[in-house]
DNA sequence: CTAACGTGCAACCTGATGGTTGTATTTCAC
DNA sequence: GTGAAATACAACCATCAGGTTGCACGTTAG
């Protein structure tokens, strides 16, 4: 049996509109979400990420920048590297978000199947 | 009743980048993100959903729009209105996207652990 | 020491986004 | 039948996003 704690971001300070527009607009970008995807499986240095992308480095910097500010990759100095690592809570922050509105769903299917039980 | 197909089919097999981007494009705006809430709740017109909000109907009517073509809510005539209903399936699309992110992580630390084990 | 590497940053260009107003069309209420 | 309501759509505008190039600077290798 699996318990979910995905709730925890909640309690806290109610995350701000502009936060959640920064980390859904992070994600909608396909070399982002690549990053993300490779920084989850193992910590990458900038210049080896933009290695496989068809842009200049620069344009990778960019990706990685706004990945740092919404929150979603941390980038830790090591000598003349910056290693880019994921941060999962953030995905499961924006997971956790999405799981609401299909609360909201099932509690609609509710009041409606309780409509119908009262006839 | 007309029902309006501008929308992509999310069930065809390799859901294409552009697709996805959509989608999280779409959920990076807080006032589209109450739509799909609201609509979650119950179907709404683009003119009552439009009351509550701080600029043009036609603004709303655009915000409307974005999420349509995104495939998160439909739009289907009802005589002069166009009733806007979200759709819960696009949603746990993304969910599902973002959980498979969250298997990556997982997966990570199962071989770290196993790394662990092997001393 | 010096050259190459990895990065940060600014300036610039272009297209997309989010808002506006104005006009046309269809439908409903009376 | 006429006017108001709900919507569609186009044109326009300001800002932002995503890409580029060029240059500066600390770090590492030889």
């Amino acid at each position: 049996m699996v318990v979910f704690h995905d709730t925890v971001a909640l309690d806290a300070e109610p995350p701000s509109s502009e936060v959640v527009d920064r980390i859904f607009r992070a994600l909608a970008d396909a070399t982002r979400r690549d990053i993300i995807r490779r920084t989850l499986i193992e910590e990458e240095s900038i210049s080896s990420l933009a290695e496989t992308y068809d842009m200049s480095f620069a344009a990778v910097q960019k990706h990685v920048s706004t990945l740092v500010s919404a929150g979603l990759v941390d980038k830790t100095a090591h000598g003349r590297e910056r290693r880019v690592r994921a941060r999962p809570d953030t995905i499961r922050h924006a997971q956790s978000l999405l799981r609401q509105y299909e609360q909201l769903w099932r509690d609609r299917i509710d009041r409606l199947d309780q409509l119908l039980a009262d006839d």
